[in-house]
DNA sequence: TTGACGCATACCTATATGGGAATATGATGG
DNA sequence: CCATCATATTCCCATATAGGTATGCGTCAA
């Protein structure tokens, strides 16, 4: 495992939601579980493709699978999104502040700093 | 350009988040502008990567750039994460329900659609 | 047990990356 | 114009994907 070209989508959920069409997986879980095939059809997959996308997924914790007869219904997991959605929240002030008070900001926190 | 590996990650911002130093230099990127060689260093990373990484940032428009002399100071900006933060916010919902009030949620749902 | 159906894998190909090393570019101070 | 510092590029390589097609596998109904 020499030089790795980037992390692993099955161990990183950044990766994971990285694809387009998993992104858009996620989003029609969220109305109910569905199957492979349904799911490959509402996306204009194919089912191996859609299959895939769904293992990514599944392997970083984004969805869930259960059998329904002959069936097997994929369901979602939204826990694992939280993470990005607070490492993302981390950056709100700076999309709040404009650019030339940007600097203001980080001008006041070493100030701020050097007043402890 | 005949069957794409995967969207281009100077193109998708959540693609270019799914590197682990690319959100590192970010986070670095809060408390103020820096030259590419400093962030390498801070990161542990050669020049040229930490090049590299900032150039996809760069034309995603999470990073800004301007000369300052003999050095070009790179600088956050970080609107493009917002777009990521509302989408992963769109599933907030789902990890604040256990999973088996899930399904109550989704019939809820669908009741509420018939009755329209 | 045997089809048939639903889904997961294996295989193959073209591309996209990330990383390292060497080198080209740019701007600055003399 | 030259030497130098700060960065960006270019090459090269190994690996990770995404997608398509063919195929294996497990489950259910008759």
């Amino acid at each position: 495992m020499e030089s790795m070209a980037r992390a692993a989508t099955t161990s990183d959920v950044f990766n994971a939601i990285a694809e387009p069409q998993r992104r858009e997986i996620l989003v029609l879980l969220r109305s109910g579980e569905r199957p492979v095939t349904e799911l490959a059809q509402e996306l204009g997959m194919t089912q191996p493709g859609a299959s895939k996308h769904l293992r990514v997924l599944r392997e970083v914790g984004l969805v869930r699978d259960r059998r329904a007869g002959k069936q097997r219904l994929y369901g979602l997991d939204a826990s694992g999104l939280r993470p990005v959605h607070e490492w993302t929240g981390g950056f709100e002030r700076f999309w709040n502040e404009s650019f030339d008070r940007l600097d203001e900001y980080v001008q006041d926190l070493k100030q701020a700093k050097q007043e402890e």
